[in-house]
DNA sequence: TCCCAGGCGATCT
DNA sequence: AGATCGCATGGG
């Protein structure tokens, strides 16, 4: 497998609990985690899906290949990256956190939460529930350094735990209503909810524009808007841009 | 210390 | 519909 490079996707800012350890990379995803250092070690069943090894990201770099040079050169750059197959829950309070912060802020915010409210599973916290965050209060989420996110938080993790959001059954929406479903959540705009669906529920037709691909669009395709005509790829190529601009600003 | 961070909601016009 | 503003807090 050539496109599997674990340094670049725990480095991609589109995953929070995956980092370095003694046996090559520790990721953590719901109530479970994984020590891996290569493609070979991930298991069959859930490993296997999150990092969506099913998906041939080869092939989609040489058919996208050959619209602009500046694309080719980002694509090349973050050969080995994937869009993981993340947990929707676990995305909408990552990305509700995401406004207006650092990606190592985030990666802080979120360990402080799973460690507050989440299960211990021996050497590590799972990552709270919607139920475990609704009995939460307000103030103690915020202790965790989201500042006023915390009010936005509780309001997802109340809309998701009474069911009134079914996130099993956005999965069998269109994109359209899927965003629709997600804006009914407070704090979740345009942007936050792009991410939710390409890293949640893997609707790769989803290419969030925050401010590092304003930059991109601006500085390095002339103003303009390259996602419309990558359809069903778009989030993809989006995530090749993000990692080049962020990674060698 | 200062500036910015994977934006958003509220409040104008 | 579009423009502007305030926002909590952590990193570099």
């Amino acid at each position: 497998m050539e496109d599997f490079d674990l340094k670049k996707i725990a480095e991609s800012g589109q995953v929070f609990r995956m980092k370095p350890c003694s046996g090559g990379y520790r990721v953590i995803s719901r109530d479970k985690s994984l020590v891996l250092n290569s493609v070979d070690d991930v298991p069959v069943g859930y490993w296997h899906n999150y990092f969506d090894l099913d998906r041939d990201y080869a092939s989609i770099r040489k058919s996208a290949s050959g619209h602009y040079q500046f694309i080719d050169e980002c694509m090349e750059f973050g050969r080995g990256l994937r869009i993981l197959r993340q947990d929707p829950w676990e995305m909408i309070v990552t990305f509700i956190i995401s406004q207006r912060r650092s990606m190592a802020s985030i990666a802080t915010c979120v360990e402080h939460l799973c460690e507050k409210f989440g299960t211990n599973a021996g050497d590590f916290f799972a990552f709270p529930t919607p139920s475990q965050l609704c009995q939460a209060s307000e103030a103690e989420i915020r202790e965790c350094g989201v500042g006023y996110r915390a009010e936005y938080i509780k309001c997802a993790a109340e809309i998701v735990n009474s069911g009134e959001l079914d996130l099993d059954k956005c999965k069998s929406l269109s994109d359209a209503d899927l965003k629709a479903e997600l804006f009914r959540i407070k704090g979740v705009g345009e942007k936050v909810a792009n991410c939710i669906m390409l890293f949640g529920f893997s609707r790769t037709a989803s290419a969030p524009i925050d401010v590092w691909i304003d930059r991109v669009i601006k500085n390095d395709l002339g103003g303009h808007n390259p996602f419309p005509e990558y359809g069903d790829v778009a989030g993809i190529i989006q995530q090749y841009l993000f990692f080049y601009k962020t990674q060698t600003k």
